[in-house]
DNA sequence: GCAAAACCTTGATCTCGATCAAGGCGACTC
DNA sequence: GAGTCGCCTTGATCGAGATCAAGGTTTTGC
């Protein structure tokens, strides 16, 4: 995100940033910084005052967190994995964005992105089925997860999230999602070592599965 | 939206702004422009490529349609009444961006609003019941539809959809959006007179019926 | 190492909302 | 006015996914 910065504002910019790690399981609170992740996932979720849950996004490294002006609802982020982050002082950043236009443009570029893809999850969430919910979903952790853009074809990784997590992601029960994991494996699309680590055998298969 | 701009830049903007109306049914397609919705409703659909659709937004008056950057996904715009817009070329909104800070922060605010806004009725969509769904819908529609701060209690509209449309952004069947809109006046929540206009008794009492 | 707790899987059954089916009500055309 | 078309409602039945239930497995704490 820095390319659009002179060297005197990177400096600025560089004086006021502050890494820091937090472990898995940690609540961000909104302390009015805006953070680059650096590594680690992120979730983001509402929910409802009975306790219902939805999951309503993730981040992933190198995304940027936090945001300016107050959300009307309140959405909680909390780290999966341990998180590293390089955090700045709102002040700079929104003083920055004034001199600097084109940097006003990335987050806002960001903040569409992130609309489409809350966009294309309502689509999964209103009219896909179970199995297509899963295979999207496990498909979106495999395209974030690794950083390369054109991914080796077995790939694998690491879920961070519970079975109940992922259903709170997916709009479905702890059971329905295992079922589907089960389905999967025994249909060999996937491999499952240790509950939650994952191969997928092929991510062209698993687009077909996704159903959009 | 215009309260940020100088004299000189609301004449330039002025001058280039072309007012024009289009009638329901229209299709907004993407055309470089941004406008300003002086009044009528649109709505946004993503579609699966097997025909299934889901509605993932609305749009009232005064809302401002258009986006820098491409979207990755296509997403449809539709007037579903007639539909008056003010529109501006997308050069002259960008060179003004770079110019009035106060205007990027302004369509990145908006931007975050509609992210909030998506977030919801994906809790909605993975969490809630078919009667909160029905509930929510009607609230949000009544808010939205009446543009006064504190709308009087028993408070009528036009509804601009078919069960159909509604029902594709609810992620249900028709079915059961008739059925929930029959239980609805059967228990005296709502009048409907020729399908579709709709009195809501009570605000208060629907906001209850919503499940968060 | 052992016990407890958290998480996961699988089976049996149930239920909410989908699907199938039939008819009603306007609005338009001729 | 009769016929057609699009939209809506209501009833009957079905089924995908929820719920209930019982173990199994992994992790954590002592």
């Amino acid at each position: 995100m820095c390319g659009a910065l002179n060297a005197r504002q990177l400096a600025e910019l560089a004086k006021a940033s502050s890494r820091h790690e937090v472990s898995a399981g940690t609540i961000l609170h909104d302390d009015g910084t805006y953070s680059n992740l650096l590594s680690g996932v992120v979730k983001l979720t509402r929910d409802l005052s009975d306790g219902r849950q939805q999951i309503v996004g993730f981040h992933f490294a190198p995304d940027f967190l936090g945001r300016p002006f107050e959300a009307k609802r309140p959405i909680k982020a909390e780290a999966l994995t341990n998180v590293a982050l390089c955090s700045f002082p709102r002040t700079i950043i929104d003083r920055m964005t004034d001199e600097v236009p084109e940097l006003g443009r990335l987050l806002l570029n960001r903040a569409l992105n992130e609309l489409d893809e809350a966009r294309d999850w309502m689509a999964a969430l209103g009219r896909k089925t179970a199995s297509e919910k899963v295979a999207s979903f496990l498909l979106m952790f495999a395209r974030n997860i690794d950083p390369s853009k054109h991914p080796a074809d077995p790939i694998s990784f690491d879920l961070p999230l519970t079975r109940g997590e992922i259903a709170d992601f997916l709009g479905l029960t702890i059971e329905t999602v295992s079922r589907e994991f089960s389905r999967l494996r025994v249909d060999g699309a996937i491999r499952i070592t240790n509950k939650r680590h994952i191969s997928l055998a092929s991510m062209a298969q698993f687009e077909e599965r996704c159903g959009d």
